[in-house]
DNA sequence: CTGCCTCGAGTTCG
DNA sequence: CTCGAGGCAG
């Protein structure tokens, strides 16, 4: 580490700002830290040093300015009687057993472990005084904090007064944090009040507590586990971790209900594994599991190593989070000539897999967050969930940031770009546009329109850039012998497209209509049409009148498949189609209104055991039910598999009843 | 007019 | 899976 440098303030400033910036460069962006935490804590004192003593020095931009991370003397010091631990770190089941290893060792016996969910938030330490609530404190550097007894005051979790036998004097420990369903909540609330979004719970919730005002604090929802105590007097304190929660409880604190006794590394392997899957079923962010030896005794016993407990350690998961540079911003073009700006990241390894590209939405979204392309942003992503851009790390903008401005033109064919009034989306306006034939072809083929095998995004792009295929019915003018002089095609796999365009002939009206890319028409749409109009001829004639008439369609609907069918393009496309013998007639089958279902409506989540999801909605709508995408108070069955998402919990919440796949089958009859 | 309940559309990596 | 927006009941 260089010495610190005899130069000007200023210029020393300067150099640390660099130095730091280059630092969180390497570690978060590269991956590649240069130098040790203790080192760039070393430089970022150095500079808090420097700008304590000139404020005049403080830039917008300087590492110090960071939220959470600059130091503070809006509120008084808290001291620590006994101070609050900080915890050593295991990355992986190696350096869980070599904990325990060393346990073993010292202690000369087995010892039993308590493993606690590890909250993603603000420690704390509350102390009681007999029995009431007098001060708290947030954990500082473990021995010195902040006093923040009016903010914590307001949070609903915390008593104000124990429960029970109190004793005469009692420090508690234990982590304020936000649950997400508020942290969703607040944000929904800002969002319409055109307010900036918070980008975390955790950054959130310390920001809650940092409120002069108190109420501010309030309308945060913080809520709060206890999971240790510090000093203590008055009563014998129990003799194990797992009793001392136990006693916590019933002290009248909230005490995370997943804490388990385990009696040995491997049941506390499992606990971490079973956990790191299932984090994201939590209403609040973890970040890992703390272990610790369960005996009291056994801990005085272990004692410390530095400022580290022997008796305990962090399992962390791997995080779901980085920073990464966003590198540009794109833009794609959907087949309905919607223009949908993308990241392009520097690949960044989140979770064990590179990501490098991730959507932003619309226009408005990256206006609402600030993204600009050169920017260090923030991605997350959870578990096997599609990345998102959280936001920019505002103190890391560099002077060339670029603004985004969505396109006057479309970034394939040059078209005018329109954004309709009172519309989040802009469009390319020239339906002939060859990124949207592309995005069209792409989706006649795929699984839910006419399924046909081995036609996809580079497929349907080789056709169009060949110029086999000018709209989506030359696909059944096509011959083997000119697939198989496009790349990677052979007279194997020409064959097999030739004969998966065949099969697609007899899929029924409802799939054509999915097919043909109508605005507003999907699965659900295209049945209702073709059940009510039974070919496309009856359809294509109906007026924009007689379309409302159907149960489900209305003006904005009506309008869209009206004006499909006049444009002159798509009837001649409909008649080639036809003249190739392509199926647009609606099979008449007649539905049961007897079936073992019939009336009830049903929302499918998860992976089933034996059925696909295709499977088991073809088996419910024969059997006369309907299955639709969200859950609501009209929905009969949630049909739950393995790793059900959010659609469960809304079910719990709303006392809809939930099934697996044998409870499916034996609705069924 | 408001507040559900729906559906459509787009989505990343391996 | 999530967001935006259409349809429809109250």
């Amino acid at each position: 580490m260089a010495t610190t440098s005899k130069l000007a303030p200023a210029q020393r400033a300067e150099e640390l700002r660099a130095l730091i910036d280059e630092a969180n460069h390497n570690y978060h962006v590269l991956d590649a830290p240069e130098i040790s935490d203790a080192e760039y804590d070393a430089l970022l004192h150095e500079l808090v040093t420097i700008e304590e003593a000139h404020p005049e020095l403080v830039t917008p931009d300087s590492p110090t300015q960071r939220v959470g991370g600059a130091p503070s003397s809006e509120f008084p010091p808290y001291r620590h009687e006994v101070p609050m631990l900080s915890l050593s770190n295991a990355f992986d089941e190696e350096g869980l057993r070599a904990f325990d290893a060393r346990v073993t060792r010292l202690a000369g016996v087995k010892a039993a472990y308590v493993c606690e969910l590890k909250i993603d938030g603000l420690a704390m330490s509350l102390r009681y005084e007999n029995g009431r609530l007098r001060s708290a404190g947030t954990r500082g550097d473990g021995t010195v904090g902040e006093e923040v007894t009016p903010n914590v005051r307001v949070v609903r979790d915390v008593p104000r007064t124990l429960r029970g036998k109190a004793p005469g004097a009692i420090d508690v420990r234990g982590e304020i944090f936000m649950k997400k369903s508020d942290f969703k909540r607040l944000n929904e609330a800002r969002a319409a009040a055109g307010k900036p979004l918070f980008a975390n719970p955790r950054n959130t919730a310390a920001g809650g507590l940092r409120q002069k005002d108190p109420r501010l604090t309030a309308e945060r929802r913080l809520s709060f586990f206890a999971y240790a105590i510090g000093a203590f007097e008055g009563l014998e304190p129990p003799q194990t971790q797992h009793a001392l929660l136990a006693y916590l409880r019933e002290l009248g604190f909230p005490v995370n209900e997943h804490a388990t006794r385990c009696a040995s590394i491997d049941e506390v392997m499992a606990f971490c594994k079973r956990w790191e899957t299932e984090r994201e079923s939590l209403d609040y962010e973890i970040d890992g599991v703390v272990i610790k030896v369960d005996e009291l005794e056994l801990q005085r016993k272990l004692g410390y190593a530095g400022k580290d407990p022997r008796w305990a350690t962090a399992y962390k998961f791997r995080a779901q989070e980085a920073r990464t540079k966003l590198l540009d911003i794109g833009i794609n073009v959907s087949r309905s000539g919607k223009l949908n700006p993308y990241a392009v990241l520097e690949p960044v390894s989140i979770g064990g897999v590179t990501v490098r590209m991730a959507t932003l939405h619309n226009e408005d979204d990256i206006k609402r967050k600030d993204i600009r392309a050169g920017d260090t942003v923030v991605v997350h992503r959870a578990g096997d969930v599609i990345p998102y851009v959280v936001g920019p790390v505002l103190e890391l903008r560099a002077k060339d940031a670029r603004v985004f401005q969505m396109p006057e033109r479309c970034p394939v064919c040059h078209s005018k770009v329109d954004r309709p009034p009172n519309e989040v989306f802009s469009y390319c306006t020239n339906v002939a546009c060859p990124a949207q034939l592309v995005e069209r072809v792409r989706h006649y083929c795929s699984r839910g329109a006419m399924d046909i095998e081995g036609v996809g995004d580079v497929l349907s792009a080789e056709l169009i850039e060949a110029g086999l295929v000018r709209d989506v019915a030359d696909l059944y003018d096509l011959r083997t012998g000119q697939l198989a002089e496009l790349p990677r095609m052979g007279e194997k796999s020409a064959q097999n497209v030739i004969d998966a365009i065949e099969g697609s002939k007899s899929r029924g009206l409802a799939r054509v209509l999915v097919a043909l890319s109508i605005r507003y028409v999907g699965s659900q749409n295209a049945a209702l049409l073709a059940a009510h109009f039974g070919s496309v001829d009856a359809l294509a004639a109906a007026t924009q009148a007689e379309l409302i008439e159907v149960e489900g369609i209305g003006e904005q609907i009506a309008e869209a498949v009206a004006f499909f069918f006049q444009q002159p393009p798509n009837r001649a496309a409909i008649e080639r189609l036809r003249a190739h013998g392509v199926d647009m007639t609606a099979p008449k089958r007649e539905r049961a209104a007897t079936g073992a279902l019939h009336g009830k409506t049903f929302v499918l989540t998860g992976t089933l055991p034996s059925l696909t999801r295709e499977a088991a909605t073809e088996l419910i709508v024969e059997a006369g039910g309907k299955v639709s995408s969200a859950v609501s108070k009209k929905t009969d069955y949630v049909v739950a598999g393995e790793e059900a998402g959010s659609k469960l919990a809304k079910a719990q919440s709303l006392g809809v009843p939930i099934v697996d796949e044998a409870g499916l089958r034996a609705l069924l009859g």
